[in-house]
RNA sequence: GGUGAGGUGGGUGAGUGGCUUAAACCGCCGGUUUGCUAAACCGGUGUCUCGGGAAACCGGGACCGCGGGUUCGAAUCCCGCCCUCACCGCCA
């Protein structure tokens, strides 16, 4: 949620912003509005806190008056004291209204976004950041889909996730569950030795929580819903981890604060359909190691370059031919500043998959979080980033199609030692 | 799930309607004293928000788990909710 001086003070910047995002221009209006409410808040406030510092004085001088055996002035300030208080129901009610009204709008804007993401509609107008040097790797006349070599080797499978849950609940079996398990430990002991601390939060969150780092309102279609304890299935590490500093307030010296966690990834995808999402490419259920950054404002932008250099550094490893793209405007995640998103090549499906997905967040859910530091005498917001290093259902996707062979599936080196087998045999 | 006890500032904790501008102690910051450290003593020490000011700061308001209510006046009384602890039940 951006902040309203801010809003007042950089009003050409944030429309530029929902601009960049293809809002139309009549919609543009939201930010006037804002602004309109804000100042008749302000007035409605000083209003009404003029009456209570009269009545808080009256009230005062009344109890003296009774001690003072003097009733017949006690009664008649007792007098003035309901009409100020009639005259305060007005005002108080409007100021309820106002502020209602603003907090809600407020919650309808996104964030601005940096000066480097590109003007664009859709995914087809992202930037591309870094790209894949070399011809993208071809795989012979008999390549299998990934989905394929699931049921070759039997490394999970769909249809038995639709007989325990439903669609897109995948079950992993056998060389797959231990694939899915040696890579979550490889991801998670990269990012400890990158100075991460590990965390294992709960799967299960409060809608306070889920409203800090901004999936309320925005995305409550996306979530798992326990209705009976109000409480959502995290649709990422990002929202129980970064809330963990929900209310802070921190020192210089703490910075930076790194976290990291594996946890599985619930989410909803409404409306998915296709070619597209068969197989692991699009799941109700994923695991992920997610990496959390709270920093100053100053260093957020050199973070974000480090968490593309884990990232990168995760699949250069994994020898998996990748690019990096930078959102376009019309892409750009409600929340986000600047993101970068990491797509694997998948040879056998000849398209690119997005395996992660790094972002700064600015003050924009630090403003919801109210997770500041002390700069000097005065509180700031800190920034906060997150990114995904990385998702697991896609990455084994790659690393299946890409690696197959005659004679199995080889994996690559660094995996070797968490999965206890260098190649997927026929079983 | 049942019963009971609680929820007060960074911490412990006092406070049953106005003398609370939330005591006291601890912690923290600054100072005095001091070879250094410590002790002792003195002063300061929350959050949010509105207004004024370049700023230091000054003034108003709110905040004692959350939301309502009673009252001229609520941390204090009443109602609802949430949470914590203890015991019982169930249980990996």
């Amino acid at each position: 949620m951006l902040q309203v001086p801010f809003l007042r003070e950089n009003k050409e910047r944030v429309l530029n912003g929902l601009r960049k995002r293809n809002w139309k221009e009549e919609d543009l209006q939201i930010i006037d509005r804002i602004l309109e409410l804000d100042s008749s808040r302000r007035k409605l406030l000083q209003e009404v806190e003029q009456l209570q510092a009269r009545l808080k004085q009256l009230s005062g001088e009344i109890g003296a008056l009774y001690k003072q055996g003097k009733r017949e002035e006690a009664e008649a300030s007792k007098a003035e004291v309901s009409s100020l208080k009639e005259q305060m129901k007005t005002p108080e009610e409007q100021l309820k209204k106002v502020k209602a009204e603003l907090e809600q709008l407020l919650l309808e804007v996104p964030n601005v976004p940096n000066d480097l993401v590109p003007f664009g509609k859709s995914e087809d107008d992202n930037e591309i950041y870094k790209a894949w040097p070399d011809e993208l790797p071809e795989l012979g006349e008999n390549a299998l889909p990934h989905w394929e070599l699931a049921k070759v080797y039997q490394l999970f499978d769909l249809e038995l996730g639709t007989k325990l849950t439903g669609a897109g609940f995948p079950v992993y079996l056998g060389q797959g569950a231990r694939l899915e398990r040696a890579l979550i430990n490889y991801f998670l002991d990269r990012a400890h030795r990158a100075g991460y601390l590990e965390v294992s939060p709960p799967l299960l969150v409060n809608a306070d929580t889920a409203r800090a780092t901004g999936q309320l309102p925005d995305k409550e279609g996306q979530m798992y819903f326990v209705e009976r304890d109000g409480f959502y299935l995290i649709p990422t590490a990002e929202v129980p981890v970064t809330n963990i500093y929900r209310g802070a307030i921190l020192e210089e010296e703490d910075f930076p604060i790194k976290l990291t966690g594996y946890t599985p990834c619930f989410r909803r995808e409404a409306g998915s359909y296709g070619a597209h999402v068969r197989g692991l490419n699009r799941v109700h259920q994923f695991d992920k190691v997610e990496i959390v950054r709270i920093e100053h404002p100053d260093r957020s932008y050199a973070a974000l370059d480090e968490m593309l250099e884990h990232v990168s550094s995760l699949l250069d490893e994994l020898e998996l031919p990748y690019r990096i793209v930078r959102l376009c405007g019309g892409d750009l995640g409600f929340t986000s500043a600047l993101t970068y998103d990491f797509e694997v090549y998948s040879a056998a499906q000849k398209r690119w998959l997005e395996v992660s997905s790094v972002s700064n967040f600015e003050t924009y859910q630090s403003n919801r979080l109210q997770l500041r530091f002390k700069d000097g005498k005065k509180k700031r917001l800190a920034h906060t980033l997150n990114g995904s290093a990385l998702a697991l259902a896609r990455i084994v996707a790659a690393l299946l199609e890409n690696n197959q062979t005659e004679n199995g599936i080889e994996l690559p080196k660094v995996l070797h030692s968490y999965t206890g087998f260098e190649r997927i045999e026929k079983p």
